[in-house]
DNA sequence: AAATATTAAATTGTCGACAATTTTATTGTT
DNA sequence: AACAATAAAATTGTCGACAATTTAATATTT
């Protein structure tokens, strides 16, 4: 189990002490152990090894982390707000089930809100938020040749990510990566389609050629089609697994 | 201790709870503590009676209101991620900070999603949904005959859930009312402008009628501009309030 | 006296136990 | 055997105590 001995001392960053430093979050390792647990749940969710729509059981939960209930309480309600797991009062939680109707509810929502952050990032970014995102896109090109296909959906995460922080608007960011975007890795990683890539760097290339040149309204068409194509990718593969499922399950009736 | 009188009670917790078959439970008043405090903290910050940028003291708000510290810091979180309280590990909570920036953040953001609403809406919407709309319309054009500014303000927050309520996107309803709405409440009840109704009410009439005629465009349209004419009343306000706030601490600083 | 280091107090994080409620198992009746 | 009522078990909600950490107060050095 894991017991807390923060010892490690590889001290980091020689940060000067002239300015107040105010980041927000995400400096150091270990804060919390509900913060610990989370991202651990989360990637369980995320790759189904806590099965979509099955049910959580804090108890068992909190003893596979070596942990009591209250952190992974505080986590199991974190999660809710990421729209990864849904609780009911007395009822306990379960983790988020994949449908097809919530899954073009989501891909709408983000289609609106991403088009909206190209708009705004068009205006507002920085010469180094750009040199940083083309970065991104030729190591992604890079690794499209190499076929290295989880590099490449890390890279794809990371793409929108920078755009949409690059966006600069503060409430649309917690908003697409505080809520909704958790949930649409479990529905990418569960539904992947192995051969798309090829084209959507090639979108993603042009996307960042229209924020370049200022122009929003191009960039936000341009997000919102690429984002489109991936809607229309997961929902196949979601229709072909949910048909395999429910295949299964009557077989499992029958015998 | 506290003198609570538990009558008072601001609604204002209609999830949907669409396809939930066996929903026998009826509502008592003893769902979770946690819930109970939850909409009472709720109303303290919106109105004021915790400070925007106080510090919170998990202990304090226990003791108020005879409960544990365990489900004050649940409905803390909640509250969190309704954006009405800043958490930072071992630092504690504050009540949400009202600034210009974040104003029009919130606001570009809520003029995108309700336009969204909208649109889905004029495409969706029931003729019960409509008709129930087009009541609320009548009761609030009444209200504002006799003058009831109170019961405006409420039919505003009404006039807006039931569009996003029409829309039928469970993610963009969650965002907007589990997300953005509280903090946008808030913003309002300090900032509000009595004598705008007026012209309000005028654009939620022309905003019912372009989705009865199912012109999704045109209500869009007229409801991102009806948004920001609310936007630049607000902040008109709260630049005033903010330029009150810093005239009384200059004084303070000088005596 | 100002700035820094040290100590004390207050506050948040975590735990284990118990109470309230739901879920499952059992019994009895038709 | 199926159904409803009852009892037992499991699970979630709440509490109070203690540990870890931060904030305030005090002492020390320049």
């Amino acid at each position: 189990m894991l017991k807390q001995d923060t010892t490690f001392v590889p001290d980091e960053a020689p940060v000067s002490h002239l300015h107040k430093v105010k980041s927000t979050s995400a400096d150091k390792t270990s804060i919390t152990l509900a913060d610990q647990i989370l991202v651990q749940i989360q990637t369980s969710i995320i790759k189904g090894e806590l099965p979509a729509g099955s049910k959580i059981n804090e108890q068992a939960l909190a003893e596979k982390y070596g942990i009591s209930r209250g952190p992974t309480r505080e986590a199991l309600q974190t999660l809710e707000r990421q729209r990864l797991v849904v609780r009911a009062p007395h009822v306990g939680a379960r983790v988020a089930q994949l449908t097809v109707s919530e899954l073009n509810d989501l891909y709408q929502l983000r289609s609106v809100l991403e088009g909206m952050a190209c708009e705004l990032a068009a205006s507002r970014i920085t010469p180094e938020q750009l040199a940083k995102l083309e970065d991104l896109l030729a190591t992604q090109e890079a690794a499209l040749a190499k076929g290295d296909t989880y590099f490449q959906e890390e890279g794809d995460v990371d793409f929108h990510y920078q755009i949409i922080q690059a966006s600069g608007n503060k409430h649309l960011q917690e908003t697409l990566v505080g809520g909704l975007y958790h949930l649409l890795r479990m529905y990418r990683y569960q539904c992947t389609n192995k051969n798309r890539p090829v084209k959507a760097i090639a979108e993603h290339r042009r996307i960042v050629e229209a924020i370049a040149q200022r122009d929003g309204e191009l960039a936000s068409l341009l997000m919102r089609r690429h984002i489109e194509q991936g809607r229309k990718n997961t929902e196949l593969r979601l229709i072909e697994l949910q048909a395999n499922a429910a295949a299964k399950e009557t077989l499992a009736n029958i015998s």
